[in-house]
RNA sequence: UCCUCGGUAGCUCAAUCGGCAGAGCGGCCGGCUGUUAACCGGUUGGUUGUAGGUUCAAGUCCUACCCGAGGAGCCA
């Protein structure tokens, strides 16, 4: 961008691209020692523009879209908390802010002076309200911001991702999902679930199921988590009820849209605690977040346009229904449907663990999350009680998601038998040695403990009611994708 | 790993039977005092993913490869 007359006197040019006979330096930024003073106690967010009806105050943001009528401009200004209309007529400011305005392009930084009213027309987050501009004081005039306000592909969104979560959608998502993790901590912290940090760097599998991501470790392999609930399994016997919280890794070739390779996860555990305790603990929890972010996020979820009557209905109890009973209702869902293909992706025997189109079709007949419990033992993870008089099921429970979700929670009452342990060890070809230190909390007091793990982003997915899960983190983690 | 679809201007997409590669948006120039991804006029813009092949002629047909998306499996 060039400067152009009438614009400045202070500019700082940048040397690098100064090699040219033009007699325009390039207008880089505009250093703090140079802004104008602004009092302080003008500066507002936002988000609280209604509360400044009839002052004059300042905004410091970011153009996000300018309308240009002539002698009246528009400008939609962003701060970080929400998104306001600053109008500019002409004869409000002096000829050269007014030429500056003119200018102004998408993402330029910038100090807004102007008074605060209410307006109906005026559009925004939250609407309603708009600045009438006394003066504007240009910070970076920024130049051939890629993204336009327009549908682009996901290929190039995610390319720009480091500009793409300044759009509106973006940052209703993620700013819902702030809310969903604080929810999380909250209802853990007032049930008295202590939070306690599982390794991140582990030595195998916790599961043996999983593909891992393999690290050098000083020499030896180690592996990024994939859960710390074994870990859970030991502090539970100090501190009763614990959690963790943080980033977990699997290493599969997921390509769908459920799927990240580093995600979020939540894992309580319980100790005196069974599988009916468990999915009790759960319905709490869940309805707690989604009942949290209608309260606190009503406006961002408008924004997204998802109907929070789904929503509302998400109060315990929820259903519950067993292995055994979803199975029979997939089968007549199975026989009932013409879609050939939907029929060969139900297909399914007992014993099986059910796939994404088995969730999905359940989930589409309950108006509220369901638990299923009781998997078949072969179809699940060693670590899990076995139903009492039915050892090929186990006391396990996954929940569901309405609306085609699917499984946000997976989670189980623990063996806590040694024999038993022992006995599941060698059934699962898993080498005692590695699991010495879990078998010891068998030895020293055992009690029944359950526990189940919440993935994040598919909980947001959900909320939000979003079609893919990339969206509900700043920098997702994909099969294609490490970058930015 | 398997199945399906796709790759054309900075972005989103057209291009009929194989016959001159186009539009909108963005950028640039001009106009407009209530716009909501403003609108109107003008203008700028191309190694059609890569490498071969068929043909008088290939964005279009054939072969191989690369990249991406959706789905399956696996799972939260």
């Amino acid at each position: 961008m060039t400067v152009r007359d009438g614009i400045r006197v202070r500019v700082y040019a940048d040397l690098t691209g100064a090699t040219s006979l033009a007699p325009c330096p390039v207008l880089r930024y505009n250093p703090p020692s140079t802004w104008r003073r602004v009092d302080m106690a003008q500066i507002i967010r936002i988000q609280d523009v209604a509360q400044h009806v009839g002052e004059q105050v300042v905004l410091q943001g970011w153009l996000y879209n300018r309308t240009d009528k002539g002698k009246l401009q528009f400008l939609q200004v962003r701060d970080g908390t929400g998104f306001a209309q600053c109008v500019v007529f002409q004869k409000d400011v002096s000829p050269e802010v007014f030429k500056v305005v003119q200018e102004l392009t998408q993402e330029s930084s910038m100090v807004v002076t102007g008074t605060v009213r209410q307006d109906d027309r005026a559009p925004g987050i939250p609407g309603g309200y708009e600045i009438g501009v006394a003066d504007l004081e240009v910070i970076q005039l920024a130049q051939d911001y890629p993204i336009q306000l327009k549908e682009h592909g996901i290929e190039f969104l995610m390319d720009h991702r480091h500009l793409w979560v300044r759009s509106q959608l973006q940052w209703a998502v993620l700013r819902v999902r702030a809310t969903v993790v604080r929810a999380i901590r909250d209802w853990l912290d007032q049930h008295g679930f202590v939070n306690m940090d599982t390794p991140i760097l582990t030595p195998a599998a916790c599961e043996g199921t999983s593909t891992l991501f393999e690290t050098d470790y000083f020499g030896e392999s180690a592996y990024l988590a994939q859960s710390g609930q074994l870990y859970n399994e030991a502090n539970i016997y100090a501190f009763g009820r614990v959690y963790c919280f943080g980033p977990t890794f699997r290493a599969e070739k997921s390509k769908t849209r459920r799927h990240l390779t580093e995600f979020w996860m939540v894992e309580p555990e319980a100790t005196f605690c069974d599988l009916d305790q468990l999915m009790e603990i759960g319905e709490q929890f869940i309805s707690y977040i989604v009942q949290t972010c209608l309260r606190e996020r009503g406006q961002e979820l408008a924004l997204l346009g998802r109907d929070t009557s789904h929503l509302e209905r998400v109060v315990p109890p929820f259903y519950r229904v067993s292995y055994d009973q979803a199975l029979e209702m997939l089968v007549e869902i199975r026989e009932q449907t013409d879609d050939e293909e939907l029929k060969a992706l139900l297909q399914i025997e007992w014993g099986d663990d059910f796939g994404s189109p088995h969730e999905t079709e359940l989930t589409k007949r309950f108006d509220k999350p369901v638990f299923v419990y009781g998997y078949p033992t072969r179809a699940k993870a060693f670590y899990m009680e076995p139903w009492p008089g039915r050892p090929e099921i186990s006391k396990s429970t996954d929940l569901l998601a309405p609306e085609g979700y699917g499984e946000i929670i997976g989670g189980s009452e623990r063996i806590s038998d040694p024999e038993l342990l022992l006995q599941r060890l060698k059934e699962w070809n898993l080498p005692r040695e590695a699991f010495e230190w879990y078998i010891d909390l068998r030895q020293y007091g055992s009690v029944p403990h359950s526990g189940f793990g919440l993935g994040v982003e598919r909980t947001v997915t959900w909320i939000c009611g979003l079609d893919h899960l990339r969206e509900t983190i700043a920098f997702p983690r994909m099969l294609k994708r490490v970058y930015p």
